[in-house]
DNA sequence: TTACATGCAAACGGTTTGCACCCGG
DNA sequence: CCGGGTGCAAACCGTTTGCATGTAA
């Protein structure tokens, strides 16, 4: 009875030359009994508490894989590296980033900013602040390759 | 003539009891001078370029307050401290984040989803990925406490 | 005059990496 | 058998902090 995600996984990896490993199988195994978030400690602590064993090294490996194979996303990167940017005197506006130049593209739709508002009237939720950030690919660089 | 951001911020510092002194309206103006994104090292780099010297430190204690002050937005929080959720065999959704307790809720919305991709249409952009987080109070935290 | 701020350098903490050994295909 | 993978511990690097000194109000 195997579950679907390893199978997803395993031919992730076996188009790309990597290897089914026993630790891959057991993050795997981690990742999709995981409730909601996880940051790669908690997942860590919590393999730990299994009695199963791998590394903190393999975990921040291993993570990107999945999140390349589109069997997990990332979500609330917090803290860290902070950027900003000056907003008075400006609107608030959300961004395009560009995966390949890295190019970012402010964008503003004020139709937008309302439906936000009303799904969060909707929630009873008291919104403050929000960011908005849609990556992909800009016309140059979408038009220049041939595919991702 | 003063700009008025400065007003701004010297009002806010004011009533908080704290001051205004001459590394923080020198952080305040190259705050300002930006044309768009930074983190506090192009700040740094670039307000030593210029021959103002002021301590990385300092930036790094006067942006929140900039910050606070509704001056500055914080944007493309990247790389560090990442968390993730799997997705596969769930739907992607967007999170409401509660200041107060932390607590996440999800969200989605089938006409935001489509709000988003006629956006990118209109700009050309070929949408991979997004992630929407609105941060304020819960309906919970909310009614608790008085004011933020 | 007296909090509050600054600069410096050390500490922090999440993430990455070098290396010797291991193992899936 | 071999090229990729693992665990460990050290390195990284953006950010925070303790402390002695400086300064706005």
């Amino acid at each position: 009875m195997k579950r679907m995600e390893d199978r997803v996984f395993r031919e992730f990896l076996q188009k790309k030359g990597l290897k089914f490993t026993k630790e891959r199988a057991a993050i795997l195994k981690g990742v999709f009994s995981a409730r909601g978030h996880f940051d790669p400690d908690d997942l860590l602590i919590k393999m730990r508490g299994k009695g199963i064993r791998v590394s903190k090294a393999s975990i921040y490996r291993t993570l990107p894989l999945l999140l390349e194979s589109g069997l997990i996303e990332q979500v609330l990167k917090v803290d860290k590296h902070a950027h900003y940017e000056h907003t008075f005197g400006r609107g608030h506006h959300d961004h395009l980033i560009c995966l390949k130049c890295g190019k970012v593209i402010p964008l503003y739709s004020r139709k937008l900013e309302k439906l936000q508002e009303n799904l969060c009237r909707k929630e009873k939720f008291k919104c403050l602040t929000h960011t908005l950030e849609i990556r992909g690919y800009c016309l140059r660089c979408n038009s220049k390759s041939g595919l991702s």
